[in-house]
RNA sequence: GCCCCCGUAGCUCAGUUGGAUAGAGCACCGGCCUCCGAAGCCGGGAGCGUGAGUUCGAGUCUCGCCGGGGGCGCCA
């Protein structure tokens, strides 16, 4: 961020000069860290750096930072320096400075927040990725909401970001699934067809499968049944993902790309991979099955990655291939996955793929986003069709609605056990916190269509005139977005958006009470042109954190 | 048994990689609409599970204990 960087150097000039003047003695490097003070009278930034220094220069911490503060060089930015017990040295922007700021957020417009320290890296986020098996489970849309923001954020700080869904198309789970397909279908066209074991459950694969029948035909009923299967699977899987893609794009979650499973076995890659495995010693047969060598590179166990018996590729055994794919192939910068709690167990052997494949373990980062436990009434939910409760994302929606839901998933961190609960986010919708975000932001729209109706013209103001303690506070708060995004996605922490956007919204609010912006009094034309440009640059701020949680930003509501 | 996560206000959660007097929403109580939206603003109470340790300084780091959740498949 470019205050810290400004406030980092002006300190280290000071740290310099006072070593000089020999009013401080030299210390060996110290790195220089800028934080935020909580109270307001401490200013807007500090360093604790004389209470760091105080062992090595022999000096009391005090002493020390009044050295330093005397000694910080004049800066248009920094309006007031000073030093405070036990060893802080505390800065307060310039007042004429942070007037400014309301035409740099202005002529950034849209772009407004967006920072550079992901410039010229690409990096890949992987989420959701269920099986095709079924409509997306409400345990599902939390990793949906998050993967999908954090995309939003990474964006925002210059990563060439993809979204990408992987598509287990191969494997067991499919296989249940097709043949289950099947056996709805036989019996959709009237025939005693037993469901297979295992099968998947559910009336959702009886809707499918006489949807297949109505549309396309009985021709497949009297073929033999891998024939009928060839036909039917493509179809089920083509119709199953388009309906979870439906899902999700109502909740506001977009894909650049949908990467299938099979393309790893078709392509000949996971031969391939498989092969260089084997090249590196790291491959072992046992028990009439291949496994990947864990334990030689630190791990408890080695893991399956070729089944005995009919010698299917596991799991594991194509997401070797699939990521040697993202990092080899793709040649991605960064790799995020984010999963389910459920799957921590498959973290560390992650970890040891990359190792190798020679890579860095560090470029794979793995997020994983804990169990929800959804509530009604404070009474715990427990899913099943049978108590006639909400089961899938789809309901979810329909329930509390798109935006409600992601502001509450986002604003809990990831790896908070959260508990959602229904009528909170629904009943009290007026009172909810997504509400009253989304308010501000109508408000601000309403005030701009009132300055239209009057025709005032306040694409000149004198910013000078911004003097009011609620002026300047909110000027602080839309300016503190930068900083927010580049923190969210430094941390991958999506989770700091709704709290930002509450700071905001409450900052703006304070300001409409105290401020009146657009006025009939004569002689106040001038402010109100100050206080337009203002509201303008709010409302940049607070459509931008709007768009990056997916949610949107209402001109009325 | 081993591994991961969590424990902060009555409830739901933040807490800027160890800094100054720990915050917000909901709920509760009391005030505020004569021109831009009261879905708002102002004021009010209460809290770091527990015991040690590291440090100038701990909600934050280390270890133990208590309590809750998840994982240890030729499932994904």
């Amino acid at each position: 961020m470019q205050i810290i960087d400004t406030l980092v150097t002006l300190v280290s000039e000071a740290l310099d000069s006072a070593q000089t003047s020999g009013s401080l003695p030299t210390a060996g490097d110290v790195e220089i860290k800028i934080e935020r003070p909580k109270l307001a009278e401490h200013g807007d930034f500090s360093t604790s750096l004389p209470l760091a220094l105080a062992r090595s220069t022999r000096m009391a911490p005090l002493q020390i930072a009044e050295a330093i503060a005397n000694a910080v060089p004049e800066h248009f930015m920094v309006g007031n320096v000073a030093h405070a017990a036990p060893g802080f040295v505390n800065f307060t922007l310039s007042t004429s400075w942070l007037q400014s700021q309301v035409n740099v957020v202005r002529n950034a417009g849209d772009e407004f927040g967006s920072v550079e320290t992901g410039k010229g890296q690409s990096v890949q986020v992987e989420f959701v990725s269920v099986n095709p098996t079924g409509p997306l489970h409400v345990g599902h849309a939390r990793g949906a909401v998050i993967g999908s923001s954090l995309a939003n954020v990474l964006d925002a700080a210059g990563y060439d970001v993809q979204r990408e869904y992987y598509v287990n198309d191969a494997g067991n789970q499919m296989r249940v699934f097709y043949d289950t397909v099947y056996s709805r279908y036989m019996q959709a066209a009237g025939h005693d067809e037993p469901l297979p074991d295992p099968a998947y459950p559910g009336e959702y694969l009886q809707e499918l499968a006489s949807d297949l029948l109505n549309d396309l035909g009985d021709s497949s009923v009297s073929k033999e049944k891998s024939e009928a299967i060839a036909v039917l699977a493509p179809e089920s899987l083509k119709r199953t993902l388009k309906d979870i893609r439906n899902v999700l794009s109502s909740l506001g979650v977009e894909y650049d790309q949908w990467f299938h499973e099979s393309e790893l076995l078709s392509s000949g890659r996971f031969d391939e991979v498989l092969n260089f495995l084997e090249d590196s010693d790291l491959v072992v047969e046992r028990d009439g099955a291949k496994w990947f060598a864990a334990t030689k590179l630190g791990l408890e166990e080695d893991i399956v990655v070729i089944r005995s018996g009919e010698g299917g590729p596991t799991y594991f055994g194509t997401d070797i291939a699939y990521h040697h794919e993202k990092f080899m192939e793709r040649k991605f910068d960064r790799v995020i996955n984010v999963w389910g709690a459920d799957h921590h167990g498959h973290v560390a052997r992650m970890h040891a793929l990359l190792q190798a494949f020679g890579l860095d373990p560090d470029r794979l980062t793995i997020i994983l986003n804990q169990i929800v436990n959804f509530s009604n009434e404070g009474e715990s939910l427990k899913f099943s069709k049978r108590n006639n409760v909400m089961v899938t994302v789809e309901e979810l929606i329909e329930e509390v609605g798109s935006d409600a839901c992601r502001f509450t998933f986002l604003s809990r961190s990831p790896e908070s056990h959260m508990e959602f609960d229904l009528s909170l986010a629904k009943t009290q919708s007026s009172e909810n916190p997504v509400y009253y975000v989304q308010y501000g932001h109508a408000r601000l729209a309403s005030i701009l269509r009132t300055a239209a109706e009057r025709k005032i013209d306040f694409d000149t103001a004198d910013l000078s005139l911004l003097t009011h303690a609620r002026e300047l506070e909110l000027i602080r708060k839309i300016i503190e977005l930068p900083a927010v995004i580049e923190r969210a996605a430094e941390r991958l922490e999506p989770h700091h958006l709704p709290h930002y956007a509450m700071d905001l919204a409450r900052s703006l609010q304070r300001f409409y009470e105290d401020c009146r912006v657009v006025s009939l009094e004569e002689g106040e034309l001038e402010i109100s042109r100050a206080r337009l440009q203002l509201v303008e640059a709010a409302k940049y701020a607070l459509h931008r954190t709007l768009n990056l949680m997916g949610m949107t930003s209402p001109e009325r509501m």
